[in-house]
This record gives C-alpha cells, structure tokens and sequence, in this order.
DNA sequence: GTAACTGTAACTATATTGGTTACAGACGAT
DNA sequence: ATCGTCTGTAACCAATATAGTTACAGTTAC
C-alpha cells in the first residue's frame, strides 16, 4: 500500500526526542540519525507541531522536544499526523450508476475500508513512544543505561 | 497511505464476475462499470491471473470469470495480488549506525509492522467476494432479484 | 550585533498510478 | 481459411507523492 517512509521516519524522530528527555534535538541531529536531510526532517517536525506531538523553538539553541510524555504519545497519533488517513482509497471515478454492482459497490468498500481502518488503530494507539523506546533498550543496556544527570544527550557518535 | 484505488478497483471486478455466475466478462463492461479504460481493467485482470482468483479466455467471445466460488476468495486474496505487502514502509537509507536509537529502531518497526499487516490480514480474510455479494444484493432486490436460466447478465444498462 | 537555530519557498529527481494508442496473437463462427 | 472479436502487452504521456537540495527570512541566546 504505502510507500511511503514518513510513519517509519516520524516514530524514530520522536523516539530520539523520547531518548533525549527533555532536551531539545536540533534537526541536524535529528537528521544524521535518520540519515537525511534537515530540510526534510524540519518539514515533518512542523507536521509533527501541529499535531501538538512536539514543540519547537527558534533560534539560537532551540531545536524540539516532544510536547507531552512518551507514555502519552501513541503511534496512531503519530500515524494521523503524517500519514493520509485510509489504508486504501476508493475509486478515483465514481463507477457507473447504471450497473447493480457499480451503483452500490462504494458502500460496501467504505464499510470495509473503516474495519481495516478501525484495525490499524486497535494496534497502534496501543503502543506509545514509551513502549517503543522500551523495546530499543535491551539492545543498548549493554553500555550502561542510565546517563549523567545533566549531560547532554550524544545521539550520533561524531568522530570529526 | 495508500492514495492507490487499486483494491477497490480489483474487489470491484471480482464482485462484477461473481454477479455474472460463470459468464466471461469482457474486459469492455467492465470497464464501462469502474469507469475507466478496458487496458487497465486487463493489466489488473492480468495480476489477478496470477494470483489464481481469475482464468481469461482470449479471442472471440472470450472473456474472464472467477477461478474459485465467491465464498472462496477472500478480500485479503486480492488485497494480497493487487497491493504492496506492507501498509507502510521503513526507511529508505537505513538509518545511522552509530545511533543508539537508529541502530536498532528497524527492528521495533519491523515488529509494528507485523502487527499492523496481520490485524489488517484479520480484517480482510474473513470476507469473501460473496459477502460483498450479499451486501449488496439489498439496495437490488427491488428489481428483481433473480435472473432467467442461461439468460445473460446485464451489467450496465446500454442504451446506445 | 552576531552566530545558531527554525520555518518555508522553490526547485529537482524519482516512483507510482492511471489513462491512452497500438498491435500481435488466440479463438469462435462461418 | 479467413474474418471479426477478444486478450496480453508494449510504449507512451500526465498527474501526483515523496524525497532531497539550496536559499533565505525571521527568531533567539549570548
């Protein structure tokens, strides 16, 4: 269906800010741990604002942090934020109403299309920015766990 | 995601054919019923081939039917021969490996990922094109509701 | 004031979908 | 055997969506 990468690409941006607590990730960062442009990752930030998902900040040391706390950001927030909204879209001409099946066949789809629709929102407003976060550590308690109080956050190892 | 018609256009044809019992359809009326041109109707048709829910016959009085009874092709069938696998895609480069959250976010989004296309997969799996038959056949009973033994079916009315 | 940020416009490249014409090949009917 | 009727498919074009890039105005910390 989609080919798009912007639900992928908006859960890992919210995840670094997760990781990063309260400070405020420039999209340079942002970008380099996406591996992409800050352009792009600006563009969906103001997606992601007007959402009240996070909240940026001009200027000399600004750069976004999430608007709420992880646990009260589900994936179907982020999902609405960026995505269109049905998994799959109905005709782009409106079949001919001269046929029993034409005539009628948009009803049927537009029932189906909100089951699918309702099921893609049963998994992903389960899962919050915390949960997904959770499921990063195992994989990097290996390190330490727990940082500095204070220190700033290091996303991207920058070896100049 | 998907700004795609394409499963509403390919449930729509295998709704046509399973009205039209074992009548081959061409690819003209159906066609003439989606509104658009006979070559995609048969670009799909030919997918649709693939995947075993059609058999097309061609040269004169040709045409193409069901494979399988309506009650034994799924929605989730032609969801599955139309439309990419996935409802949504990971990144397109992957991301930074010196990230502790781009190192391993792929794998918690693949895992979302299943469970999003599996709740989907619940949902279309448990209708078959002779559900969207029956959903339809109320808004047509008034006509009618059966036809004459060996009488062709009439799909859309043509009044030239 | 200056340097460091965001917000945003403008442009390009690429991919997908859908529409169209054209034609080779299959096939039923005569 | 050939003729008209179909499908299968190639080769285009147009429209749209995503993504990447440069450029720059406006905001803010210091």
């Amino acid at each position: 269906m989609s080919t798009s990468s912007r639900f992928a690409v908006a859960v890992h941006v919210l995840t670094l800010m997760a990781w990063a607590d309260d400070e405020p990730l420039k999209s340079e960062q942002v970008a380099e741990s996406v591996q992409t442009n800050p352009v792009v990752i600006r563009r969906m930030l103001c997606e992601l604002a007007e959402a009240k998902l996070v909240v940026s900040q001009t200027g000399a040391m600004g750069g976004s942090k999430l608007a709420r706390e992880p646990g009260q950001i589900t994936l179907f927030d982020i999902y609405q934020a960026v995505e269109s909204p049905s998994v799959f879209s109905l005709h782009r001409h409106p079949p001919s109403r001269n046929c029993p099946v034409g005539v009628n066949i948009g009803t049927v789809l537009n029932e189906v299309l909100d089951e699918v629709d309702s099921a893609v929102e049963r998994v992903l407003a389960n899962i919050t920015v915390k949960d997904v976060v959770s499921r990063l550590r195992p994989c990097v308690v290996s390190t330490n766990g727990k940082r500095k109080n204070g220190a700033r956050v290091q996303l991207v190892s920058t070896r100049n």
